[in-house]
DNA sequence: AAAAACAATAGACCTTTGTCCATGGTTTAG
DNA sequence: CTAAACCATGGACAAAGGTCTATTGTTTTT
């Protein structure tokens, strides 16, 4: 799948999905067979761009993407994937405790002041 | 209070307080008494700034929380800050959501691929 | 074949959210 | 009184995360 595909199927922009890969977000091949360089991506790609783009609004960083795609990687182990993971995972429930306050402190700000 | 008592207080950096008061997220007056130009902060800033480090952990941009700040202010209808309010309290449960959904992909693929 | 649509790359540019000077006054402690 | 500590203002600088433009080449459509 070229990228306008990906882009329209992902909703993710061209530019940012170039951005992700430059970042080593996703990776793509450009067919040696072919006379332009046009890149090719996988189907899983697209599952990913999606993850990306939840995770992106869930407050994760770029950065943080990155070493989950890492942390998959064939080469990669899998324990050491796991433990990424799970440290990821933890910060978010972290987060999600936050928002839970501060939810309570505007719940509180609308009933407080009669 | 002064800045740096404020600061000291609050956790959040002079730099950081004059950012956000720039930004219209508090204020503070400077006494016409006064020889110097030094900036009087009130308490209830104090309560802020322990609610803005909460609020900006939990993903809320300083734009989100200027609107709290303003439709809470005098002039503001209780009625609309009321709306304001509940509609960051439905963003932030959406992104709270939103954080489930990537924790259970995250999981997911921690026991997925076994 | 010619135009329209799509792609690659490089680099400029933008916003957000601060942080870090430099400069020049003011206060406070010793 | 003088040095150390504090404050204000203005502007530079930074990192993250994109977005936009220019240029040039490739397909696809008509």
């Amino acid at each position: 799948m070229r990228i306008g595909e990906l882009a329209q199927k992902s909703g993710v922009s061209r530019d940012t999905i170039r951005f992700y890969e430059r970042n080593g977000l996703i990776t793509s091949t450009v067919e040696d067979s072919e006379t332009n360089s046009y890149r090719n991506y996988k189907d899983d790609c697209l599952v990913w761009l999606q993850f990306f783009a939840g995770a992106r609004e869930a407050g994760m960083s770029v950065a943080d993407l990155r070493s989950i795609v890492e942390s998959t990687a064939e080469s990669c182990d899998r324990d050491v994937a796991r433990a990424v993971i799970q440290r990821k995972i933890e910060e978010l429930k972290e987060r999600a405790d936050q928002i839970g306050n501060v939810v309570r402190f505007l719940e509180n700000a609308l009933s407080g002041p009669k």
